[in-house]
RNA sequence: GCGCCCGUAGCUCAGUGGAUCAGAGCAGCGGACUUCUAAUCCGCAGGUCGGAGGUUCGAGUCCUCCCGGGCGCGCCA
């Protein structure tokens, strides 16, 4: 369904034909060839670089090889014209036929048009959010959960066997200092006066309601006991209420992950110990001094002796530390343990969308990866910038550690669900991004979610339109798809066609470059499109979708409608935004 | 000091495997409406793609260096 790959096929087998008629040489690879949209659309519909990539290998001028292909390629009856240009590009241009055809296709294919069956993609783990369960999720959280909710989308529309997935991190000393937190809290809904939420305790009220049900649940039990009477139970607890206050965030987003895995499970399995005996095993772990960062050297350095892992023969700065001087594992053990359990499961790709904070932290990890898999799985960490909260222009403050903060549940709230996963793709995930409240709720050109939606629901309208207005009329896909597109011949429609039939290269480009923001872009640009058609039926009555007295014509134009809705509906559900039926 | 990311129009940003004459929106200017066929559209104007080299038939795109911004840098996750 991907016409540039058709082109591609065709444009190999004639460039054969041409070598076993003695114009090419025999036995050139054709590996290099590509077919792409031109820059400049004067340039035709599709350009190749065929003559170019095989006039070294050939022996011949460009040019000439171009001119060749030429002749079989314009010959064809689908293409207007076929022209050498350039350096030795060959430009073809395409009848309406061919865009007519490409259209019959995308309503034949309705909801799985641009889908593709045989892609491969393997088995791919998306792992994302993986928020620490000490409290609810910031707007930070949202960016992640929303591009990783749509790359496995879009990954699996792709073909690939996706599985998504939340690392929760439930071990280590926040989670001690979360138990400490709740006890505290538990403490103030027995009557105790707590004061002031000492330095490196959570400060928030969301952990009130845990300590009242702990009050609740074990009286007066805890109330002077010491800490290890009660750690283990109140930290349970606490990650239990705030991993279900996590999940209901994501739920209010429409972010659903298929496996949740817990690092203190990890842990207690003895994954840990497994991984690294395996890279012990390699050689790969063993005990030295680091040497002090350059230039801004710690106020307490001292040379330690601690547990390394090798990274620096995978292409790290340094080797890291697995072991705590208290005998614990750092996060890096665990984490390697986990990424050890995600190899196990045969995961051909793995890919984490980490903070952008994380970023010093690829280089370990992939040497892990490459260590455990012996270069066998992929790891690919996709890092997304800050979001800054804006307000009429003007930033939101907020204090993480005065415990204010703007949830991630508030902003939903306020603004919906689909206007916070559309915003958050307006932008490519390595660029910071500007979510301001006035715009983002604007139904104006201004807020892209708005203009797509409001392409889509007039789509829907004028198909409703039709059913009133022409109830003789076969509305049905089957129906539209068999209507004479011969009709369509308008610049404008044939535009929207054009830019319809794009869609399932742009899936294969994001699903291949992991950039789901590059289907809102395109959900633009077909909204754009048609809502040029549209204004054109003001302008010139004639140009209307329905037109009284010319069945065939209308027939044609609600099949050019309803692609158009259908296009723009699948693209919008695989980024996670309802496709609006009407707008008021 | 080192690592990663970024630098494209006044502003916010796209630019798909390097490929023919640099794109969009906003803001500005000029046009088209009694509102689900104007919450929209059309036109005009606006850029030595941070700078300098290099590779190449060809560089916004790849390589090196420099300038500027962001993030990070041994027992935090």
């Amino acid at each position: 369904m991907n016409y540039f790959h058709t082109l591609r096929e065709r444009i190999r087998v004639e460039l054969a034909l041409l070598a076993e008629a003695g114009a090419l040489p025999k036995g050139l690879e054709f590996g290099g060839i590509a077919v792409d949209p031109p820059r400049e659309s004067n340039h035709g519909d599709v350009a190749t670089n065929a003559a170019l990539v095989l006039a070294k290998p050939a022996g011949m001028a460009p040019q000439k090889i171009a001119a060749l292909l030429a002749e079989p390629m314009g010959a064809h009856a689908d293409t207007e014209r076929a022209e050498v240009a350039g350096p030795g590009f060959l430009n073809l241009t395409f009848r309406d036929s061919f865009w007519h055809k490409r259209l019959a296709e995308a309503l034949a294919a309705r909801d799985d048009f641009g889908r593709i069956r045989d892609g491969g993609g393997g088995r791919v783990n998306v792992e994302y959010v993986s928020a620490n369960p000490t409290g609810p999720m910031h707007v930070g959280h949202a960016r992640g959960a929303v591009f990783g909710d749509a790359l496995a989308s879009v990954l699996t529309f792709a073909g690939a066997d996706v599985t998504s997935e939340f690392f929760i991190n439930d071990a280590g000393a926040q989670v001690e200092a979360l138990a400490r937190s709740t006890h505290l809290r538990y403490r103030q809904a027995l009557g105790h006066e707590i004061g002031e939420i000492p330095a490196g305790m959570y400060p928030g009220d969301y952990l009130v309601p845990v300590g009242q049900q702990l009050a609740a649940t074990y009286g007066k039990t805890y109330e002077n006991a010491p800490e290890a009477e009660w750690r283990d139970a109140f930290g349970d607890a606490a990650v239990a209420a705030m991993m279900r206050e996590i999940r209901g965030d994501l739920d209010a987003l429409g972010v659903r992950h298929d496996v949740f895995t817990s690092e203190s499970e990890l842990v207690a399995a003895g994954k840990v110990d497994d991984t690294l005996s395996t890279l012990r095993g390699k050689g790969l772990i063993y005990e030295g001094v680091l040497e002090p960062p350059k230039g801004k050297e710690p106020e307490d350095w001292e040379p330690r002796e601690q547990t390394l892992f090798r990274s620096t023969d995978f292409g790290d700065d340094i080797d890291r530390p697995v072991r705590k001087s208290d005998g614990s594992w750092t996060y890096f053990a665990t984490d390697t343990a986990y990424h050890a359990d995600k190899i196990a499961r045969g995961f051909d790709t793995l890919i984490n969308v980490w903070g952008a904070d994380h970023g010093g932290y690829i280089k370990r990890m992939r040497a892990v990866v490459e260590a455990l898999s012996g270069g066998e799985v992929a790891l690919d960490v996709q890092l997304c910038q800050l979001v800054r909260l804006m307000r009429r222009g003007q930033p939101v403050k907020m204090s993480k550690r005065a415990g204010e903060f703007v949830t991630l549940r508030d902003v939903t709230d306020e603004v919906g669900k689909d206007v916070v996963r559309f915003i958050m793709l307006t932008r490519r995930n390595d660029a910071p991004l500007d979510f301001d409240f006035a715009t983002v709720t604007e139904q104006s050109r201004d807020n892209p979610v708005f203009y797509v939606q409001y392409a889509h629901a007039r789509c829907r309208s004028v198909l409703r339109n039709a059913a009133t207005e022409l109830p003789a009329l076969d509305l049905s896909p089957a129906a539209l798809a068999d209507a004479d597109l011969g009709c369509l011949t308008h610049p404008d429609e044939i535009a929207l066609i054009k830019s319809l039939a794009g869609w399932p290269r742009v899936v294969e480009a994001a699903a291949e470059a992991h950039e789901p923001h590059r289907i809102a872009f395109y959900l633009r640009e077909l909204a754009a499109c048609f809502h040029t058609l549209w204004t054109r039926g003001k302008e010139d009555a004639t140009l209307r979708f329905l037109i009284p007295g010319d069945e065939a014509r209308t027939a044609a134009r609600l099949a050019l409608v309803s692609g158009c809705a259908s296009g723009l509906a699948v693209g919008l559900r695989i980024i996670g935004v309802t496709p609006a039926e009407e707008l008021r």
